[in-house]
DNA sequence: CGAATGATGTAATAACATAACGTTTCTGCA
DNA sequence: TGCAGAAACGTTATGTTATTACATCATTCG
Protein backbone atom coordinates (compact mmCIF):
# COMPACT_ATOMS: atom_id res chain seq x y z
CA UNK A 1 0.00 0.00 0.00
CA UNK A 2 2.85 2.44 -0.67
CA UNK A 3 2.06 3.36 -4.26
CA UNK A 4 -0.28 6.29 -5.40
CA UNK A 5 -2.73 4.24 -7.00
CA UNK A 6 -3.39 1.89 -4.38
CA UNK A 7 -3.30 5.33 -1.33
CA UNK A 8 -5.53 7.76 -4.14
CA UNK A 9 -8.15 4.63 -4.33
CA UNK A 10 -8.22 4.61 -0.33
CA UNK A 11 -8.48 8.28 0.05
CA UNK A 12 -11.90 8.18 -2.58
CA UNK A 13 -12.62 5.03 -0.45
CA UNK A 14 -12.77 6.74 2.56
CA UNK A 15 -14.67 9.47 0.81
CA UNK A 16 -17.72 7.79 -0.12
CA UNK A 17 -17.52 5.54 2.84
CA UNK A 18 -18.10 8.95 5.05
CA UNK A 19 -20.97 10.18 2.74
CA UNK A 20 -22.67 7.17 3.00
CA UNK A 21 -22.72 6.62 6.31
CA UNK A 22 -22.98 10.66 7.07
CA UNK A 23 -19.43 10.61 8.63
CA UNK A 24 -16.70 13.53 8.35
CA UNK A 25 -13.48 13.29 7.22
CA UNK A 26 -11.98 15.79 8.98
CA UNK A 27 -8.51 17.03 7.40
CA UNK A 28 -6.81 15.64 10.45
CA UNK A 29 -8.54 12.31 9.88
CA UNK A 30 -7.42 12.30 6.78
CA UNK A 31 -4.09 13.27 7.75
CA UNK A 32 -3.75 10.21 9.92
CA UNK A 33 -5.39 7.93 7.05
CA UNK A 34 -2.93 9.39 4.33
CA UNK A 35 0.27 8.45 6.68
CA UNK A 36 -1.13 4.86 7.38
CA UNK A 37 -1.71 4.75 3.72
CA UNK A 38 1.08 5.85 2.50
CA UNK A 39 3.50 3.75 4.91
CA UNK A 40 5.39 0.63 4.11
CA UNK A 41 3.37 -1.68 5.83
CA UNK A 42 2.17 -1.76 9.65
CA UNK A 43 2.66 1.68 11.68
CA UNK A 44 2.53 2.42 14.81
CA UNK A 45 0.64 4.90 17.04
CA UNK A 46 3.80 6.71 18.07
CA UNK A 47 5.63 6.99 14.91
CA UNK A 48 2.32 8.27 13.56
CA UNK A 49 2.78 10.83 16.22
CA UNK A 50 6.54 11.49 15.61
CA UNK A 51 5.37 12.19 12.34
CA UNK A 52 2.82 14.96 13.49
CA UNK A 53 5.35 16.20 15.79
CA UNK A 54 6.41 18.85 13.33
CA UNK A 55 6.22 22.27 14.67
CA UNK A 56 4.69 24.05 17.59
CA UNK A 57 1.02 22.62 17.18
CA UNK A 58 2.52 18.97 17.72
CA UNK A 59 0.26 16.28 17.72
CA UNK A 60 -0.72 14.67 21.22
CA UNK A 61 -1.31 11.02 21.74
CA UNK A 62 -5.60 11.34 22.28
CA UNK A 63 -5.05 13.35 18.76
CA UNK A 64 -3.88 10.11 16.93
CA UNK A 65 -5.86 7.30 18.75
CA UNK A 66 -9.21 9.33 18.19
CA UNK A 67 -8.61 9.32 14.43
CA UNK A 68 -7.61 5.95 14.29
CA UNK A 69 -10.21 4.89 16.25
CA UNK A 70 -12.30 6.89 14.06
CA UNK A 71 -11.33 5.38 10.65
CA UNK A 72 -11.55 1.70 12.49
CA UNK A 73 -14.85 2.46 13.37
CA UNK A 74 -15.21 2.92 9.43
CA UNK A 75 -13.27 -0.02 8.70
CA UNK A 76 -10.64 1.98 6.95
CA UNK A 77 -7.87 0.74 8.68
CA UNK A 78 -7.24 -1.96 10.61
CA UNK A 79 -5.24 -2.89 14.00
CA UNK A 80 -2.50 -5.43 13.32
CA UNK A 81 -3.20 -7.19 17.76
CA UNK A 82 -0.33 -8.64 17.88
CA UNK A 83 2.25 -5.85 16.29
CA UNK A 84 0.52 -3.26 18.28
CA UNK A 85 0.73 -1.35 14.74
CA UNK A 86 -1.80 -0.03 12.22
CA UNK A 87 -2.76 -0.53 8.61
CA UNK A 88 -4.75 0.89 5.83
CA UNK A 89 -7.59 -1.72 4.71
CA UNK A 90 -6.75 -3.00 1.22
CA UNK A 91 -9.95 -4.18 0.30
CA UNK A 92 -13.84 -2.48 0.26
CA UNK A 93 -15.40 -4.64 2.88
CA UNK A 94 -17.49 -2.18 4.85
CA UNK A 95 -19.34 -4.89 6.04
CA UNK A 96 -16.94 -7.28 7.12
CA UNK A 97 -15.74 -6.66 10.51
CA UNK A 98 -12.68 -8.62 10.32
CA UNK A 99 -9.83 -9.24 7.91
CA UNK A 100 -7.74 -11.84 7.66
CA UNK A 101 -4.12 -10.52 7.88
CA UNK A 102 -1.16 -12.31 6.27
CA UNK A 103 2.27 -11.08 7.90
CA UNK A 104 5.86 -11.91 7.23
CA UNK A 105 7.96 -11.84 10.17
CA UNK A 106 10.95 -11.59 7.16
CA UNK A 107 10.44 -8.55 5.48
CA UNK A 108 7.01 -7.14 7.15
CA UNK A 109 5.08 -7.17 3.86
CA UNK A 110 0.95 -7.43 5.16
CA UNK A 111 -0.93 -9.24 2.49
CA UNK A 112 -5.23 -8.98 3.58
CA UNK A 113 -7.24 -11.49 2.01
CA UNK A 114 -10.68 -11.26 1.92
CA UNK A 115 -12.97 -14.79 2.39
CA UNK A 116 -16.69 -14.25 3.35
CA UNK A 117 -16.96 -17.64 5.00
CA UNK A 118 -12.61 -17.66 6.32
CA UNK A 119 -11.37 -20.60 4.76
CA UNK A 120 -7.84 -19.87 5.25
CA UNK A 121 -6.42 -19.63 1.91
CA UNK A 122 -2.81 -17.88 2.24
CA UNK A 123 -1.16 -15.79 -0.55
CA UNK A 124 0.93 -18.16 -2.49
CA UNK A 125 3.68 -19.43 -1.07
CA UNK A 126 2.77 -18.35 2.19
CA UNK A 127 4.31 -20.37 4.66
CA UNK A 128 2.43 -19.76 8.15
CA UNK A 129 4.22 -20.08 11.78
CA UNK A 130 1.71 -19.32 14.13
CA UNK A 131 -1.71 -17.55 13.83
CA UNK A 132 -3.97 -15.47 16.31
CA UNK A 133 -7.43 -16.12 16.06
CA UNK A 134 -9.67 -14.56 17.94
CA UNK A 135 -13.47 -14.08 17.81
CA UNK A 136 -15.39 -11.67 20.11
CA UNK A 137 -19.16 -11.55 20.13
CA UNK A 138 -21.58 -13.23 22.64
CA UNK A 139 -21.43 -17.20 24.20
CA UNK A 140 -24.83 -19.27 23.61
CA UNK A 141 -25.59 -18.21 27.24
CA UNK A 142 -25.62 -14.33 26.99
CA UNK A 143 -27.29 -14.64 23.68
CA UNK A 144 -30.43 -16.38 25.22
CA UNK A 145 -30.05 -13.78 28.33
CA UNK A 146 -30.82 -10.48 26.16
CA UNK B 1 -11.02 -23.26 33.60
CA UNK B 2 -11.94 -21.77 37.63
CA UNK B 3 -13.38 -25.47 38.99
CA UNK B 4 -10.37 -27.47 40.57
CA UNK B 5 -10.55 -30.83 38.15
CA UNK B 6 -9.53 -28.44 35.17
CA UNK B 7 -7.23 -26.78 37.45
CA UNK B 8 -5.12 -29.83 38.76
CA UNK B 9 -5.22 -31.31 35.13
CA UNK B 10 -3.36 -27.94 33.94
CA UNK B 11 -0.68 -28.42 36.63
CA UNK B 12 0.03 -32.00 35.91
CA UNK B 13 0.13 -32.13 32.01
CA UNK B 14 2.47 -29.05 32.89
CA UNK B 15 4.92 -31.50 34.41
CA UNK B 16 4.31 -33.99 31.71
CA UNK B 17 5.09 -31.14 29.09
CA UNK B 18 8.29 -30.75 31.06
CA UNK B 19 9.07 -33.43 31.84
CA UNK B 20 9.47 -34.13 27.86
CA UNK B 21 11.24 -31.36 26.93
CA UNK B 22 13.85 -30.73 29.33
CA UNK B 23 12.43 -27.61 30.79
CA UNK B 24 12.05 -26.81 35.03
CA UNK B 25 9.11 -26.26 36.08
CA UNK B 26 10.37 -23.64 38.69
CA UNK B 27 8.17 -22.72 42.08
CA UNK B 28 8.14 -19.56 40.15
CA UNK B 29 7.05 -20.50 37.22
CA UNK B 30 4.49 -22.87 38.45
CA UNK B 31 2.81 -20.34 40.82
CA UNK B 32 2.17 -18.25 37.89
CA UNK B 33 0.64 -21.00 35.55
CA UNK B 34 -1.63 -21.65 38.82
CA UNK B 35 -2.50 -17.92 39.20
CA UNK B 36 -3.25 -17.87 34.98
CA UNK B 37 -4.71 -21.26 35.33
CA UNK B 38 -7.18 -20.54 38.80
CA UNK B 39 -8.13 -17.18 37.32
CA UNK B 40 -11.82 -16.43 35.79
CA UNK B 41 -11.04 -15.50 32.57
CA UNK B 42 -8.13 -13.96 30.98
CA UNK B 43 -5.88 -12.40 33.59
CA UNK B 44 -3.47 -9.38 32.89
CA UNK B 45 0.22 -9.66 33.50
CA UNK B 46 -0.19 -6.80 36.45
CA UNK B 47 -3.14 -8.20 38.18
CA UNK B 48 -0.60 -11.62 38.65
CA UNK B 49 1.62 -8.72 39.86
CA UNK B 50 -0.33 -7.36 42.14
CA UNK B 51 -0.90 -11.00 43.10
CA UNK B 52 2.41 -11.62 44.16
CA UNK B 53 2.80 -8.26 45.51
CA UNK B 54 2.50 -9.84 49.08
CA UNK B 55 5.22 -9.07 51.41
CA UNK B 56 8.54 -7.41 51.08
CA UNK B 57 9.80 -9.87 48.29
CA UNK B 58 7.25 -8.98 45.74
CA UNK B 59 7.46 -10.12 42.40
CA UNK B 60 8.39 -7.34 39.83
CA UNK B 61 6.91 -6.80 36.12
CA UNK B 62 10.02 -9.21 34.22
CA UNK B 63 9.96 -12.01 36.51
CA UNK B 64 6.08 -12.10 35.48
CA UNK B 65 6.73 -11.57 32.15
CA UNK B 66 9.28 -14.27 32.09
CA UNK B 67 7.48 -16.78 33.60
CA UNK B 68 4.64 -15.78 31.42
CA UNK B 69 6.86 -16.00 28.17
CA UNK B 70 8.35 -19.46 29.35
CA UNK B 71 4.65 -20.70 29.68
CA UNK B 72 3.76 -19.61 26.40
CA UNK B 73 6.80 -20.86 24.87
CA UNK B 74 6.05 -24.25 26.09
CA UNK B 75 1.85 -23.90 25.07
CA UNK B 76 0.69 -24.18 28.80
CA UNK B 77 -0.86 -20.91 28.16
CA UNK B 78 -2.27 -18.82 25.37
CA UNK B 79 -2.07 -14.65 25.04
CA UNK B 80 -5.12 -12.63 23.91
CA UNK B 81 -3.79 -10.53 22.08
CA UNK B 82 -6.85 -7.93 21.79
CA UNK B 83 -7.34 -7.99 25.20
CA UNK B 84 -3.81 -7.88 26.48
CA UNK B 85 -4.05 -11.06 28.58
CA UNK B 86 -3.06 -14.16 29.48
CA UNK B 87 -5.24 -17.56 29.81
CA UNK B 88 -4.74 -21.18 30.45
CA UNK B 89 -4.72 -23.82 27.37
CA UNK B 90 -7.51 -25.58 27.62
CA UNK B 91 -6.13 -28.32 25.61
CA UNK B 92 -2.89 -30.82 25.40
CA UNK B 93 -2.10 -29.50 22.06
CA UNK B 94 0.96 -28.98 22.42
CA UNK B 95 2.03 -29.77 18.75
CA UNK B 96 -0.87 -26.54 18.12
CA UNK B 97 0.81 -23.28 18.10
CA UNK B 98 -2.35 -21.74 17.60
CA UNK B 99 -4.92 -21.65 19.33
CA UNK B 100 -8.64 -20.38 18.06
CA UNK B 101 -10.93 -18.53 21.01
CA UNK B 102 -14.57 -17.57 21.34
CA UNK B 103 -13.98 -14.72 23.86
CA UNK B 104 -17.42 -13.65 24.91
CA UNK B 105 -17.80 -10.15 25.50
CA UNK B 106 -21.03 -9.75 27.92
CA UNK B 107 -19.59 -12.69 30.42
CA UNK B 108 -15.62 -12.53 29.58
CA UNK B 109 -16.03 -16.04 29.08
CA UNK B 110 -13.68 -17.96 26.41
CA UNK B 111 -13.90 -21.10 24.23
CA UNK B 112 -10.81 -22.62 23.04
CA UNK B 113 -11.40 -24.94 19.75
CA UNK B 114 -9.15 -27.16 18.42
CA UNK B 115 -9.69 -27.10 14.75
CA UNK B 116 -6.33 -28.67 12.98
CA UNK B 117 -7.30 -27.35 10.19
CA UNK B 118 -9.16 -24.20 11.21
CA UNK B 119 -12.53 -24.40 9.89
CA UNK B 120 -14.48 -22.20 12.00
CA UNK B 121 -17.12 -23.93 14.45
CA UNK B 122 -18.17 -21.50 17.30
CA UNK B 123 -19.07 -23.41 20.28
CA UNK B 124 -23.00 -24.11 20.38
CA UNK B 125 -24.79 -20.41 20.11
CA UNK B 126 -21.92 -17.92 19.73
CA UNK B 127 -22.71 -15.32 18.00
CA UNK B 128 -19.62 -13.45 16.37
CA UNK B 129 -19.35 -10.22 15.76
CA UNK B 130 -16.11 -9.28 15.48
CA UNK B 131 -12.61 -11.60 14.80
CA UNK B 132 -8.74 -10.94 14.94
CA UNK B 133 -7.34 -13.41 12.36
CA UNK B 134 -3.43 -12.88 11.82
CA UNK B 135 -1.13 -15.36 10.98
CA UNK B 136 2.46 -15.07 11.02
CA UNK B 137 5.63 -16.87 9.34
CA UNK B 138 7.37 -16.13 5.83
CA UNK B 139 5.69 -15.04 2.42
CA UNK B 140 6.70 -16.69 -0.70
CA UNK B 141 9.72 -14.34 -2.21
CA UNK B 142 11.23 -14.64 1.72
CA UNK B 143 10.77 -18.31 1.84
CA UNK B 144 12.47 -18.59 -1.61
CA UNK B 145 15.58 -16.12 -0.33
CA UNK B 146 16.71 -18.95 2.34
C1' DC C 1 -29.30 33.28 17.39
C1' DG C 2 -28.37 29.77 20.73
C1' DA C 3 -28.36 25.16 22.46
C1' DA C 4 -26.75 20.63 21.48
C1' DT C 5 -23.53 17.78 19.52
C1' DG C 6 -19.26 16.45 17.75
C1' DA C 7 -14.30 17.34 17.00
C1' DT C 8 -9.95 18.90 18.67
C1' DG C 9 -6.32 20.71 22.08
C1' DT C 10 -3.79 19.84 26.23
C1' DA C 11 -1.83 18.05 30.54
C1' DA C 12 -1.31 14.45 33.21
C1' DT C 13 -1.06 9.79 34.11
C1' DA C 14 -2.23 4.91 33.70
C1' DA C 15 -1.18 0.51 31.79
C1' DC C 16 1.83 -2.57 29.46
C1' DA C 17 6.44 -4.31 28.46
C1' DT C 18 11.53 -4.70 28.10
C1' DA C 19 16.68 -3.57 28.64
C1' DA C 20 20.58 -4.16 31.17
C1' DC C 21 23.13 -6.06 34.58
C1' DG C 22 24.19 -8.45 38.86
C1' DT C 23 23.38 -12.63 41.74
C1' DT C 24 21.92 -17.16 42.64
C1' DT C 25 20.91 -21.88 41.44
C1' DC C 26 21.33 -25.76 38.77
C1' DT C 27 23.67 -29.12 35.68
C1' DG C 28 27.16 -31.68 33.58
C1' DC C 29 31.53 -33.26 33.55
C1' DA C 30 36.56 -33.75 34.63
C1' DT D 1 33.68 -33.41 44.78
C1' DG D 2 34.51 -29.18 42.71
C1' DC D 3 34.43 -26.19 39.05
C1' DA D 4 32.76 -24.02 34.72
C1' DG D 5 28.99 -22.81 32.02
C1' DA D 6 24.21 -22.21 31.57
C1' DA D 7 19.81 -21.10 33.15
C1' DA D 8 16.82 -18.78 36.30
C1' DC D 9 15.87 -15.03 39.13
C1' DG D 10 16.29 -10.22 41.40
C1' DT D 11 16.45 -5.33 40.75
C1' DT D 12 16.55 -0.76 38.83
C1' DA D 13 15.40 1.85 35.46
C1' DT D 14 13.24 3.06 31.43
C1' DG D 15 10.71 2.51 27.14
C1' DT D 16 6.30 2.01 24.88
C1' DT D 17 1.41 2.10 24.34
C1' DA D 18 -3.00 4.04 25.61
C1' DT D 19 -6.49 6.61 28.29
C1' DT D 20 -8.74 10.02 31.52
C1' DA D 21 -10.34 14.35 32.26
C1' DC D 22 -11.40 18.63 31.06
C1' DA D 23 -11.12 22.91 28.19
C1' DT D 24 -11.99 24.96 23.72
C1' DC D 25 -13.60 25.31 19.10
C1' DA D 26 -16.68 24.11 15.13
C1' DT D 27 -20.90 22.54 13.10
C1' DT D 28 -25.64 21.59 12.86
C1' DC D 29 -30.24 22.43 13.43
C1' DG D 30 -34.36 24.14 15.79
Amino acid sequence: MSDSHAYAETLAHAERVCADRGERLTPLRRHVLELVARSDGPVKAYDLLDQMKTGPGAAKPPTVYRALDFLMRLGLIHRVEALKSFIACAHGHEHEESAELYICESCGRVDEQDHPEADPRPPSGFAVSRSVIEHYGQCGDCVNDR
